[in-house]
DNA sequence: ACTGATATTGACAGCGCTACCAACCGGTTG
DNA sequence: CAACCGGTTGGTAGCGCTGTCAATATCAGT
């Protein structure tokens, strides 16, 4: 017949309860949810859990009620600056409370995405946040075919699954244009990396206000599914120069593009601003103290990172926000680089 | 009596071994172990999983089993890009193994570091991958106790709990002091932020090499506590300017200080490297990219947490790395910030 | 044919916890 | 005095899987 698999030293729930005089059931309560216990029982257990160092078992726990205290994250990257704010803001929220993060990298891929998504499910996470709108036909059907809070972060849709939190990169693109225009530039280039769904909503963005302004010209977009890099941002700039010489501006998608546009600049010995106005895109830190300092459009990637925790936490706690899509925004911060020409 | 909580259409592998036609331990062992099946059976219960869209239970195997398949990471910072290659390093190596990762930020603080240990605990953790060799005492029993492959990361040392990945911070500082010299630079200051304890070495290396060489100065070093970024670098270079307005040179500790101080010598209008010498530490891409370009030193992050990752991944298939400790090393990468002198 | 060794399969119980329901308690209420 | 109430506590079974051991099948060697 079978052995049995006693453990002798562990401690278990039982082990606290014991101790504590009562059934292993209360002991359980007062984890969950000591509210439930009356004072003298709730201080005994309490006690008792402490002089055992008891640590519950959490795979018992999800076994036996059917969930888990994690929280899913699929981003696509793992190297990206932006992606790193938004997941500092994800663990500050999370910090403290019981749920755990299972951070996944979908490499700007939507079918890895989907296999993750199923992955995911495996586990039975008590939450999920995702990156973008831009989902398979199969990845939304899982999401939507499970109970569990989602947030889509990252930008705007008009069909979240669920929960949404981001903002207008055709907008945002649109309002560095604008800047620029407003600033006197008429030759305004455009140079984007990675091309991903919101590099082409920015690149959307430019599009449209530069045909209201009538002053689209194809020549003056220089664009690569290479992943971004300063050095790439001195290359591509130097195409756009080659491509259309008498640009007089050029918006590029992230930041570390413009700082490498802004060296190739020096190397060239092309003023900044005046032969040459620069914007970028996210306000990296750096932005502000380059010489010249760099305009960019800020945006809010801790925040967002934390409220869509928040909202997921909140949801889980029964408190579903009065909101279910929010609009985080962006400003252009105008430094240096975009001043009047002239 | 109590209930049964029955759930009637869930595929659990009862089910998948009843339309196999086998006995749901050999189930079982078909997704563990395969080879141990016979070819006929192993092709039923594979089509029969196939057709029944069977996910395996993670919670139950794990109650089960007694352990898990979640590899902890513990870092100090998620900001910080130096991380973010260590992770991708160990994402990457992990992909397509049955491992995932638990990650969780110490925020540079060890005892933050010894609560998360802890909490890792509760979910009988594969193995473990932590950053550095300074833990806690608690935290050193704690991971002596557990019965999984551990690996520190980031730095050497004389005592690794279990294995180990890393270089010399010490050697690594005092190899770019003995650039510098070897230039023919003779003040030389340092800049330091965060200060943590392989920031520490690195000043402990500075102090080697200027000591030998007679020109140890006090007045040299400027550190703080603040954490890095370019800004800071710049505010610290010129603190360093104040206290030392003949310096030649200057160490970094790492490229975003460098890049910071390169910034702060364009608005003094001081020539990089004819008037000031600059490197920095870590290489991160952007060091080739800017005018002039910056010397650094290039260390191995993605190499470290790939190999980390493959060390733990190795010891858990029973092949335990022949060498359980491992120097990757670092080199200097000498760019125009630091050319000779006169 | 028999032995021993190896490969393959199955029975059973139990991993540690919680869902569900029942029971109990002191105090009201009709 | 029975019925009822909200608050608290406990009994029982089961969540879905795998460790352990036993049983059976297969095969080479003698």
């Amino acid at each position: 017949m079978a052995r049995k698999r006693i453990t002798p030293g562990k401690i278990r729930l039982t082990e606290v309860a014991k101790l504590a005089g009562v059934s292993p059931i209360t002991a359980s309560r007062f984890f969950r949810n000591p509210e439930a216990l009356s004072i003298g029982k709730r201080a005994r257990v309490e006690s008792a859990a402490k002089e055992l160092g008891y640590v519950p078992n959490l795979a018992a726990r999800a076994l036996a009620s059917q969930r888990t205290e994690v929280i899913g994250v699929l981003i696509p990257s793992l190297t990206n600056n932006v992606f790193a704010d938004v997941l500092r803001g994800i663990y500050d929220a999370l910090d403290g409370s019981r749920y755990s993060i299972q951070l996944a990298n979908t490499r700007y891929s939507i079918l890895q995405e989907e296999r993750l998504l199923r992955l995911f499910l495996a586990q039975k996470p008590a939450g999920l946040i995702v990156t973008g709108i831009n989902q398979t036909a199969d990845s939304r059907h899982i999401m939507e075919s499970v109970d569990c809070p989602i947030v889509q972060i990252m930008e705007l849709g008009s069909a979240p699954v669920d929960m949404m939190i981001g903002f207008s990169h055709f907008d945002a693109g649109k309002a560095a244009i604008a800047h620029l225009l407003d600033q006197g530039y008429r030759r305004i280039g455009f140079l984007g990396a990675r091309m991903d769904p919101r590099v082409q909503r920015r690149l959307d963005g430019y599009r449209s206000a530069m045909t209201d302004a009538g002053l689209f010209d194809e020549r003056l977009i220089v664009t690569t599914a290479v992943p971004t890099s300063m050095t790439l941002g001195g290359a591509l700039f130097a195409d756009l120069l080659a491509k259309a010489p008498d640009i007089e501006a050029v918006f590029c998608v992230n930041d570390d593009l413009a700082l490498g546009a802004l060296f190739e600049c020096k190397r060239r010995h092309m003023v900044v601003p005046d032969q040459m106005a620069i914007v970028g895109f996210n306000d990296l830190e750096f932005m502000a103290s380059s010489v010249p300092t760099l305009t960019s459009v800020r945006t809010n990637r801790y925040e967002m990172g934390r409220n869509a925790a928040m909202m997921v936490l909140e949801t889980l706690a029964g408190r579903r926000p009065a909101e279910s899509v929010v609009d985080l925004g962006f400003s252009v911060i105008e430094r240096q680089s975009s001043t009047r020409r002239g």
